[in-house]
DNA sequence: GTCGCCATACCGACCGGTCGGTGTCCAAGG
DNA sequence: CCTTGGACACCGACCGGTCGGTATGGCGAC
């Protein structure tokens, strides 16, 4: 009854038909962000997928399993981006710039995770919970980094410590998923842009 | 079994025996924030506030209530709090000063319900949740309006739409509870004034 | 008596996870 | 060429346990 069955487990199969662990995680995403971790049952991600329990016990250990991957890849994501980013060569106040504009991008373009994010880490199990931290930790550092610079070579205010803007951001960035809707008039960019300077503008030295 | 009990139902009951729907909202507050709406089940409430749950749903009608009450409480205390200021004769920039930096401190003073705010909102009955969100929004909108009255006057950019400013700020404020730990180095206080400082500094006209 | 307040016992729904089994494909043996 | 076997991918019925909510009854105050 499988048709199109003369493909390669493992395999991308074109752009109609995919992979089953891909399809659960997409699904999961949106259920997810919807209901809340909670409240949505593995048995609606699997119906949501196409699939059936099984296949989701096949490929992921436990329902945790599913969050924390969605957290993962995430978290990879936006440190590839930051990375890129922070060490270019261009001028602090730009690549801080391009960073916190960027993050906000990415957020909007991905509101689902973000939410997710926001509602449901504290229900991952106590370890992963603690590995999805120390990654995050590991981008804020990063980030702070920049703002230390900038305090460092004067071109920021120093009467702020670095971590409490960075907090004080990032609170921002992820709140987004609260209000932000695509109907809205502003574009990813220009709220984005909008984030950046109010950021930058803040930490300009006081009169 | 019941000790103490010629005291008239509803009267505070000196400082020892709290009356019950009080004991119960405190203790499914303390559980909420640390557990999650979810996670928490009813049973464990009334085993904290040391009733049943007969004499829980003989005060609320459903979990989803006590929540309900929960997100009133902290409501209506905000909104009082922000209209007593917002209104005052003081300059403008005082007014928003103020504001901005009390509503950190109350929001650190009880990180309790901040932390619920942010994580169980989108978990009660639709028709409760458009309850809160339309408290809230009056409460951003007479935020905002210190915002707007700045702009009209030429003391803040023009340039920033004033419901992004707000957004922006209420984002960091409402993710105080994912960071802020009470053996930090920082008072409510201090926290309050960098980050009303912060907020006024962005809204600086640019150069 | 009856009314507010609460305890106790219990129900039905549902949920995450398991487990024995099934269909398919491929590689080796004859 | 056909057979065998076993690895992989997946199915779906089922289980133990938990949860929100309810029905009933008792008890002290008026």
């Amino acid at each position: 009854m499988t048709r199109a069955s003369t493909r390669k487990p493992g395999e991308a199969a074109g752009d109609e038909q995919a992979a089953v662990p891909r399809r659960l995680l997409e699904q999961a995403t949106k259920l997810f962000a919807k209901k809340g971790f909670d409240r949505t049952s593995v048995q609606e991600i699997v119906e949501a997928a196409g699939v059936t329990k099984g296949a989701m016990y096949h490929y992921f250990g436990s329902k945790d399993d599913l969050l924390y991957e969605i957290y993962a890849r995430v978290l990879r994501e936006q440190t590839r981006q930051l990375e890129s980013v922070a060490s270019s060569g261009a001028p602090l106040r730009e690549r801080l710039a391009a960073a916190a504009s960027d993050v906000v991008v990415s957020s909007i373009d991905n509101l689902d995770d973000n939410t997710i994010f926001l509602q449901s880490m504290h229900q991952l199990s106590p370890d992963k919970q603690k590995a999805v931290r120390a990654e995050r930790r590991k981008y804020h550092e990063r980030f702070r980094g920049l703002v230390e610079e900038g305090q460092a070579s004067g071109e920021f205010r120093m009467d702020k410590p670095a971590d409490v803007v960075v907090d004080f951001y990032f609170g921002s960035v992820h709140h987004l998923g609260s209000w932000y809707h695509r109907s809205g008039s502003l574009s990813a960019r220009q709220i984005g842009d909008h984030y950046a300077d109010l950021l930058l503008d803040a930490l300009r030295p006081p009169a």
